[in-house]
DNA sequence: GTCTATAGAGCGATAGAC
DNA sequence: GTCTATCGCTCTATAGAC
């Protein structure tokens, strides 16, 4: 249908593939896993070639890390009043999911979860949960011991996260949202608290 | 050097060439992975060969879930007193790695994470956090939403095992045990406690 | 019960024409 | 910038000789 003699494609800027690539890559390694999913597999759903993906991202684990990226949003959060910061920190996770963005930070979060075995993913998700909560907190907290608790924070966090969106826990996901916020976040404040 | 005509080698009762794979299995399994151990690697560890692996065992992932059983050992500490429980479980989940039975718990445990993506996995995780700790815990609370309050604890301290044993939170790792179990141990007190 | 051999498929990455 | 073609390798699982 074109006119010119079909050397290569009718020519997308190469912008909208590199998109293209970026979002396919996104919804796959998501629903499936880092290892579940090809490099051909991504191409055929942003409609490229294989080899396009290669010639954008590098390699597959470039391309992975690139696009599973998690913005918690939690950094808001953390700069509301101390007391009560707890049960905040808990309705912000629990309440994630509702939005598209927090739905793709959390989607992303337990990919990078589940591939972190390979060892630039692990360094990514610590990266990722030191800089979204650990980081933002220590500066709340004036005391000594500061850096462990800001840590511990974000641990027990995590395994509220963990909770739902990788173990799937049916109890927690089919609780009550204020009693889970209520009862995580006082346990929560207590390590805030000291 | 043996007289008979090789026809099959020296002849290892089978139930000692399943030890070898199973054992070889846990090894691998929980240095690299599922996905990045393959049947051969495990066959040549064991010193069989490859189909022996897939004779006694099925398939690769039957092998996986049979060999990566997970015994955290909570029953013992659930059954102390409610008050101070807290503090015991963190205590016991730091000290888990200095037991070699309490080592291969948490190597397994981080595998199962990391391979959580297949279903069968994911379900095999669930099942072991509501057995060890989960369902010992809601007998102890006798309140109505003990339920839920139990499966929060659980999700506390998988927090606390992801941080320490899949992202290796390189603050967690370095801090005092003592001061670990008493911030962490007070905030999951109070979730016991109410 | 153990082995060889292989089916049957998929993979990541590259070279080079256009 | 895009595509075709392919290299070289890995994988799980099976069939069947011994």
């Amino acid at each position: 249908m074109t006119e010119r003699p079909r050397a290569s494609r009718p020519r997308r800027p190469a912008a909208q593939t590199r998109q293209a690539i970026h979002d396919a890559a996104h919804e796959l390694f998501s629903r499936e896993g880092f290892d579940a999913v090809g490099i051909r597999a991504i191409a055929a759903r942003a409609g490229v070639d294989a080899a396009l993906v290669v010639r954008h991202f590098g390699s597959k684990e470039r391309l992975f890390l690139e696009t599973m990226t998690v913005d918690l949003a939690a950094a808001r959060v953390m700069e509301g009043p101390l007391d009560g910061l707890g049960r905040a920190l808990v309705e912000h996770i629990v309440t994630l999911p509702s939005s598209r963005a927090g739905e793709m930070a959390v989607t992303s979060l337990t990919a990078l979860f589940q591939a972190s075995d390979r060892s630039e993913v692990e360094t990514a998700l610590r990266e990722t949960i030191r800089q979204a909560i650990a980081e933002p907190l220590v500066r709340r907290l004036g005391t000594e011991d500061a850096e462990v608790r800001a840590h511990l924070v974000a641990a027990q966090i995590g395994g509220l996260l963990t909770s739902l969106h990788v173990v799937h826990d049916p109890v927690l996901l089919a609780a009550d949202r204020g009693l889970l916020t209520a009862r995580y976040g006082d346990a929560l404040q207590a390590l805030i608290d000291t």
